[in-house]
DNA sequence: GCGAAAGATGTAAGCGCTTACACGAAGCGA
DNA sequence: TCGCTTCGTGTAAGCGCTTACATCTTTCGC
């Protein structure tokens, strides 16, 4: 580590011979100045290494061509998936993305957000819409264009790129229905400051009075996020409701730990028991049996999203409100209703 | 959107009757500020809700607290984990994570390197060695401090928090050599830019030389990241090498692939053929069969990491080089040699 | 060939914060 | 009581960049 200053702007423009501003120009908007200046501009700065400082650019701009964006998890790759092509767009475009995960938690969401925001974030791409007043006025405040993505709602003004959880999720009870489940359970994560899940749940429910079932009898599990945490809500529910003959989960996850517990259980999928799941992440495919679920268009939202969070950033616009489609995936783990007629 | 500007600090200087030095103090050594004072700055920080310019706060101080961290992919849980430990571990310190990925391309890795360090990283983690002189260079010039994880050398000088890949692989391809098997083949993602690959190929290679076996004989097909190519190469393999008894993956998912690609192809594993990975993803034990592979201790690497690269901030100090113990993890996927007695 | 418009570059005023240094007040030992 | 240190706070000089504005040159219509 050398501990010689690093070269400034002044450095390169006294060795090439100009001021400062043209090197600025050079840099920033290189059509502003002649090409011959330009060219001995340029070969200064790779002499000397010149790299712009970020704070005094920060500064001087009042922006900092970063985008920060806060996700559940990083360990689910469907959000690992969404992401990357949000940053390639954004790339694109100059702009660098500042990742942090809140490991579904809403205060370490909130001091995430908050941390994106004071490290000088010029726009913000968040999971839902499930946060404080406080926060989205703190945003509103100190006017940092957001965006919500992996969900969508008529009653939210905020933009957002995402989907209808309610009725992808309904969709696929339908199909739950129509083989002749009629004791369904659901697994859920948390449904408190979760409105993904919040919507997929309801979206059973809704399937369910439209085969005129009562709604309010679904057992609905709830659990954190993960495989070991789906296994084990697996057993407890199939213990607490034996007549369980299909388990709809809120997310791949989950239902991948379900499949695991039904394995154990010495339950067989779909013979016995069937399982679904919500993303379409890779390892659902994989899985013993390949598991029906709700595949979401990670990339296409990723990249739409990034394209409209540019536009409010350049234009100041306020960002309108896109549902994407999403599609039943049906595969093995969803079976006919044990003992039905074939 | 407000379009007032935000609060300064000489707007809450002006408002508690106080200096901007002693706000600033008041934020950044609150005990050389006696409490009287303090307690006014702070109501008045409270009431006008400011919060510091980055741009000039890093501009200032020359330092952003900020570490950057550039992994292969986020689509591996693997690198997650990690990564999620060494940030909890940085916040615990009051530095913020900025992490960007390369999509295992050189290249790319090459620009977010240097983007990261052009947003101002004091210091960064970088995953295995393999990486050009300019890079290295550049890093030393701008003496940012910089940590390599996943990997650790003997031969090389630079700081690591990691571990020995060659010898953990070593390791398992006894046990798989104990098996009985003699006709292994190895499914390795693309060499060239990475050492941790390559040294568990060679790992693989050792194993075979102490079973007086030739070591140049091993097949090795390389293909990127990813289960699909996995299953893709497990196919090209097993047709162009009919008679292996073992495949051995340098990581788990390459293995899952493969698992995928036994199961396309009408394989019993570990019947008719074995498959080991390298990692020790969740889903490696979810696999049918549950996956042999090696673990490693990434939650403890990045928290050692994190606690490594602070002290290295701190005392300005080189670092050391740390190599933490793995574990072979025997599963069901890998079984005697077809054929053997029992 | 002249004046105006357009183009290239320079000048210098900040951007909002940190911090070396200066200053006055209070506490202390002799 | 006097000089010395210690403590709390203020003053003001940057940090390295962008950009409005000023200045000087060139180009071009008539």
């Amino acid at each position: 580590m050398s501990d010689h200053a690093l070269p400034t702007l002044a450095d390169v423009a006294q060795k090439a011979g100009v001021s400062t501003a043209t090197v600025s120009r050079c840099l920033n908007s290189p059509d502003r100045v002649v090409e011959e200046t330009r060219k001995r501009v340029m070969a200064a700065v790779r002499e000397l290494g010149y790299a712009p400082n970020f704070g005094a650019q920060a500064l001087a701009a009042k922006q900092t061509n970063t985008v920060g964006a806060v996700i559940p998890t990083m360990e689910n790759a469907v959000f690992a998936r969404g992401l990357q092509a949000f940053q390639q767009e954004l790339g694109r475009h100059g702009k660098t993305l500042l990742v942090a995960s809140s490991s579904y938690d809403a205060a370490l969401e909130d001091e995430q957000i908050r941390a994106l925001v004071a490290r000088g974030a010029d726009a913000l791409l968040l999971i839902g819409y499930d946060r404080s007043r406080e926060l989205y006025e703190f945003l509103d405040k100190r006017g940092v264009p957001t965006l919500v993505s992996w969900s969508c709602s008529e009653t939210e003004a905020r933009a957002a790129m995402g989907f209808d959880n309610r009725l992808s999720m309904l969709r696929l009870a339908r199909e739950v229905l129509k083989l002749g489940h009629r004791h369904i359970a659901c697994l859920s994560a948390p449904l408190s400051t979760n409105d993904r899940a919040r919507g997929r749940v309801q979206g059973i429910r809704n399937a369910l009075a439209e085969f005129g079932l009562p709604p309010n009898t679904l057992p609905v599990f709830e659990t954190p996020y993960g495989i070991d945490t789906g296994t084990a809500a697996f057993k407890a529910l199939v213990e607490k409701h034996p007549g369980t003959t299909a388990i709809m989960c809120v997310n791949d996850v989950l239902a991948l730990g379900a499949l695991r517990g039904a394995r154990e259980r010495g339950l067989s999928v779909p013979n016995d028991i069937s399982v679904t799941g919500f993303d379409d992440i890779e390892i659902a495919l994989l899985a013993e049996p390949p598991l029906t679920t709700v595949h979401v268009p990670h990339r296409d939202m990723g990249q739409r999203a990034a394209r409209m969070l540019l536009d409010m950033l350049r234009d100041g616009t306020k960002g309108a409100r896109v549902a994407l489609p999403t599609e039943i995936m049906m595969r093995g783990s969803l079976g006919p209703v044990p003992g039905a007629p074939r």
